[in-house]
DNA sequence: TCAAAAGTGTTAAAAATACACCCATGG
DNA sequence: CCATGGGTGTATTTTTAACACTTTTGA
């Protein structure tokens, strides 16, 4: 016995929002449309769900088919599924949220985006569909997610400084923090682990370079820790 | 220009994960399936989203078909999209979750529901579909949103003893609390207000009657408080 | 008078915060 | 020798946790 059709159905879609940090700014990332509606518009990398893939490989494969990204572990955020998101017809929306190295990734449009480009969160242009409300949502997800997990593993690169991973709690969560307290409460947790190395030919005393310790983060993540910065 | 109808789609579906405590437990609300697949199994209460309706609307009306239950504020928890979830064919649900005075309904089952019973969550039957799954990942939310807001105001009557609202975070929470420090926290975020009123008819010392500030809920939502228990 | 739960404060331990100076390097 | 960010510890405050006895009622 067989429900197929015997009604007509919402279309189903899956929307990315990906975060990325720089010396600058917290930055998403967005992509031209090239194709009605909002032809023209900025908007959340995103597409149709095919039958045979579940929402996570959807959302990646339109991440990477849009942008050429190729992100790890996308995490899912809300379903948006108001009656007027889509001019056309009924589409609900599965919204995924990730991080990313943002030197890793040199961005290239594809398919029917014209365009991808990363825009800083505090300027943002304005954003097709509803795609405004799920990037809201996201941001304030991501600063929830900053206590909850480290935030580092994804943003930097494998060795780093302690004042680069600083900087992006700073930018995340929009606020200055205390340098000695930082690294203190780094410490306890034992997440980081210090190298040999040191950094090389900067115009200043260099900083030592410290890995994240993977097997700690996933023993902390089994115990459920907590980070508060 | 439409894209209806290209491409066969998946179905989509709501289901509700509804908590309640009384004197013994706490409990999650399940019917019993009328219907194949999966005929006479317990599972969530839920079914098809009609095109003309949001999400939520969806998720409160197939709650009230099958239970009988008006419930207030259903929260949105996940969206499972599985391939094989559903033996017919895909089906992504979005599931909701809510908490209800348990004394208040009077459950009875109706449309595709044989049957609608709580059950204690220790407890639970075997559950059709992935639903045992989606319960378990309820159950987590609910622990987290212990600390994130209160639960009283669901679960209690408008006007409770402090021992009830104990009860009712030790049973949620399956830790016990202590009741000085308890009492403490709570009276620290000025929420609950002591009524003149005391309990009646009780073979021991009656205690205060109590009702939630629903302002001051207001108010402490605005600021995102956390209540450390 | 007994049983059962209500009510109530203090102390100790732990965690969070605020804060300032010397160091190493490249230019 | 200067500018720049790197590195480090302590004192204070706040928060959390542990803990026991007296009271009121109905039976």
């Amino acid at each position: 016995m067989s429900v197929k059709y015997r009604h007509p159905r919402a279309a189903l879609t899956v929307d990315c929002v990906v975060f990325g940090v720089d010396e600058e700014d917290l930055k998403v990332l967005l992509v031209e449309r090239g194709l009605p509606p909002f032809q023209g518009s900025w908007a959340l990398p995103g597409g149709f769900v095919h039958l045979d893939e579940t929402l996570e490989a959807a959302a990646a494969r339109e991440l990477a088919e849009e942008t050429g990204i190729k992100a790890p572990a996308l995490e899912q955020l809300h379903t948006f599924g108001g009656l007027d998101r889509d001019p056309r017809e009924r589409v609900v929306t599965v919204a995924y949220f990730t991080l990313v190295k943002l030197s890793d990734h040199r961005v290239r449009a594809a398919t029917d985006a014209r365009d991808a480009r990363w825009f800083p969160i505090r300027a943002p242009p304005d954003l097709a569909f509803d795609h405004a409300e799920i990037l809201a949502f996201a941001l304030e997800r991501l600063r929830t997610r900053a206590r909850t997990r480290p935030l580092g593993f994804e943003l930097l690169p494998p060795k780093f400084t302690l004042s680069q991973l600083q900087r992006v709690y700073e930018k995340v969560l929009d606020r200055p923090l205390d340098r000695r307290n930082f690294r203190k409460k780094l410490h306890a947790l034992e997440l980081v682990k210090p190298l040999a190395e040191m950094e090389q030919g900067v115009p200043r005393r260099p900083a030592r370079l410290f890995r994240f310790d993977a097997n700690r983060y996933r023993s902390l993540e089994r115990e459920g820790f907590e980070l508060q910065l």
